[in-house]
DNA sequence: AATGAATGAGCGTTCATTCAT
DNA sequence: GATGAATGAACGCTCATTCAT
């Protein structure tokens, strides 16, 4: 799918330069931002000289870029999989597709955060197709919902608002979530689709055959 | 010998100068974020010269600061307002904490959006004064679920959980809003709440005395 | 004619910054070339930061048009009055004109020098700027020696043969002239325009009227 | 333990790439001048790394050094073979001469320009023996303007300005030259040869004996 | 003969900030 | 209130060069 201007690595070695510096500019600019990141603190955190970050990557923006394409990929597939496993019915694909999305943004939440927040720090050419990944992306969303809607397993309830909504509250998980944290992935992702699809509010009784 | 250092009274108020230099910042880091807005497209686009910025602010930080502590406080003060006014029912107050929330956001959601984002762009000591005011901000929602999962009015979801899953959302709208949109605020911000308290799935059909 | 972009200075101060920087370039320019100049050297010389430097010129191909344009300006003021007062007579004219040219090229001679040698060092739209003023300069050159071709005065050499010969010939003063030297400005230009003019070659005898 | 630091025979001799390096380096140089030019281009160009240009050439200013001793040495020899072939008359010789390098700085006019402006891009050592061969080269064409003052073949004028005034005019074709040009090469060296021997005004009517 | 990987120095430029006027 | 002028630090980036393979 997305282009990436890496060298071919050897194999075999976990922790080529590249990697090291991709690791290093994920977590710097996960804890600065884009702008606040200089490439002298990611060649020092890598221990080697500004010079050599230019032998791995063309330029600031390429790392950005390298972590835009990368993000967006896995996260695309790993998405669609879970999806796709999880058969035809909307409420069943929906609580996947959450699950995948939340589940990603917990494991690899500095590149999800970067991936979600420095969209603008792009220029025009590059964010342009970034954002068309994106709304690739979303557009599975988009229409898990819509076959909800349709088929009456959902409410209707404006398609958008619901979609910004679900995304803009399974995205703010990269914000907060911490590995050492009291729940499991999968407790958190549940929660969230369950959220997502109930609600907190405590429904009335329900008198009649079991759904 | 050494000329007398006047500062201003109090930072960013008073005369037009200030708010349109505070109109500026806002739009600036709004757009291209805290780091990537320089003094001088500051002072550009107010029409005035970089020095004279100085004269109403003493620093960069401190500017972030002004759209800190007044937007956390407006927003505070309507949230409260609006809650206040809605009565002790939990679906109620949530409601009200929805609407005073998702307004604000999307009315200034220039400010709103940098005092969701620009925390980490604080220096130590003013994050975390900050923090504390977000804090017990975030107190009222959290008070406000306890009170509905205390009364039986609310399913018993992870409180953490649900509150950042009710913010994520919610916030989100800064990012999104644009006042030509086809939405109300007051529409955006019910559907919101309604989501939150009863899910976007179709419920089934309840026998018995109307709620 | 040319738009320099400098900012107005305080009258009656010879050496202002700005003026200081202009020398040092000049002379820096000059003696190792336009790429071969560094701002810190050009900041040394003058004895301020480098920071500075950039108050008074907006880049460094800036300096090097500053010197273009004055230059070309100064060239073609002194060159056409000189000619203007020269009268009708196409020999008196080019004698006029290289007197111009090769006294200019010997007091300015390092401005002179970069004017002729660093066009290459623009960027295509200021090269094609600049190009244009040269083109118009040297156009004064082809008039008189196309007048005096018409009017039977000059032999009929292939003019632009001409043209360039003769300006190659001028402009190299620029690269040798030295103040301490042993001849007078006027004795080197009344030379080059002698030579230019009648050659070095012995005529024969001449026979009859004098000219 | 050390592995043997092997070095090229001769710089840039021998090999095809050396000879592909050498011609790179001769256009690059002459287009963009010395210190704009980069190895980095000259690998492109050459279609190799840039480390594999030092295994032909031990640094940027060798490369230099090979286009200054190459063009001097070649120049060189044409013009004294073509003088030497021209007899023993001042006007015979000198015309030769100029024949002889006016052809040479069109045919090779990209490496006739670097010798010319590029000795300032030497290091000390290296600009003091480059120099010194230039100085031996243009004392042939001082020798022949010497000997035609002595025999009263030439105008007494002053020698040295004859010799800049010639040098200038002749270098100049390097930069203006172009192969596609209307003029042949011989029509251009017999013109300039021309113009310096008998100038460009018209001369009166000789009365008397032929010469 | 060639190259992948690295380096230290330096580049032009921009930054937030200061201060006398 | 505002500004012209300056500053020290840092920025992203490129340079010629080295060296083990």
């Amino acid at each position: 799918m997305h282009a990436a201007q890496r060298k071919p690595r050897v194999a075999g070695t976990g922790t080529a330069t590249s990697e090291l510096i991709y690791e290093a500019i994920v977590t710097l600019m996960y804890e600065r931002g884009y702008h606040d990141t200089s490439l002298r603190e990611v060649a020092r955190k890598v221990g080697i000289q500004v010079a050599s970050v230019y032998y791995h990557f063309p330029s600031k923006e390429a790392m950005l870029m390298e972590v835009m394409s990368r993000t967006t990929r896995d996260l695309t597939r790993r998405t669609e999989a879970e999806v796709a496993a999880a058969g035809a019915d909307p409420v069943a694909r929906l609580t996947a597709a959450v699950h995948a999305h939340v589940t990603f943004h917990a494991e690899r939440r500095k590149e999800a955060f970067l991936a979600d927040t420095e969209l603008r720090s792009l220029q025009p050419e590059q964010r342009t197709l970034v954002a068309g990944w994106r709304d690739r992306y979303e557009a599975a969303f988009s229409a898990i919902l819509q076959q909800g809607f349709e088929s009456g397993r959902f409410r209707r309830i404006d398609q958008r608002l619901a979609l910004n909504a679900l995304l803009g509250m399974c995205n703010e998980v990269a914000a907060w979530y911490r590995p050492s944290g009291r729940l499991t992935l999968d407790q958190i992702a549940s929660t969230y689709a369950d959220l997502f699809l109930n609600g907190v509010e405590m429904q009335p009784v329900v008198i009649g055959p079991e759904r």
